[in-house]
DNA sequence: CAGAATCCATTCGGATACTG
DNA sequence: CAGTATCCGAATGGATTCTG
């Protein structure tokens, strides 16, 4: 220890301690992709919501970014797809049990962010 | 309302109202980067980190792709980098009040990301 | 309507070499 | 030690076109 300084609230981890803790591997990078967080923010919130919305609601962005966030989102477990066999067809979106978890977990962080923005910055 | 069906825990918002909730510039996108919350996690647990200790806890991660990293984070304003007037030289990054909070934020996730990779896909 | 496919511009990150 | 600078390949996302 070469910081002599006892510290009662800062618990007394190295690097090595850490090094297992983030892969960041699946979810985290999922999470990553462009428009992720806004699909399950936004499917959460609206549930079930049909590729058109989804699209109008994100404002900009290109129906193949959309098309491949969906399906990852789906192939992953997070995103439910129903398609019903109608023309036009029409095609809902829901969160999954998971995808309902990850959406809770992401709110606090996506309103501190906006907040953040909001003032700072 | 195409859907008839009333529920209690799901609050009646359309796409409409969702519009404004996820910019998703800075904090999220910042998050987004390569190592980023590994970084972030990191930091937040040994405190104060060098350079060194950071590269070699992340193991495979370039001199470059850190240093992007860490200057993005500390320009806004989420980690601290003291630098010390000595050889060699000595640099240590701390979280700052916003990047503690960011990083309790990001602490569930992690986990709970950490979790499903262990069990489900 | 809900995409899939294609093509392209840009971005991103890794490797390497170099510096104060 | 703590980076920066440069170059380059890979990956990403956008625009557009087409289809069941």
């Amino acid at each position: 220890m070469s910081e002599g300084t006892p510290d009662a609230d800062v618990p007394d981890v190295s690097v090595d301690d850490i090094r297992c803790c983030c892969p960041v591997d699946g979810v985290l990078e999922l999470v990553s992709g462009k428009y992720a967080i806004q699909v399950i923010c936004l499917v959460g919130a609206v549930q079930p919501a049909r590729y058109a919305e989804i699209e109008e609601a994100l404002e900009d962005v290109s129906s193949s970014t959309l098309s491949n966030r969906l399906e990852e989102l789906t192939e992953a477990g997070l995103l439910h797809r129903e398609s019903y066999d109608e023309i036009p067809p029409r095609v809902e979106y829901r969160m999954t049990g998971d995808g309902e978890e990850l959406c809770r977990l992401l709110q606090p962080l996506v309103e501190w962010a906006n907040e953040r923005e909001g003032s700072a910055l």
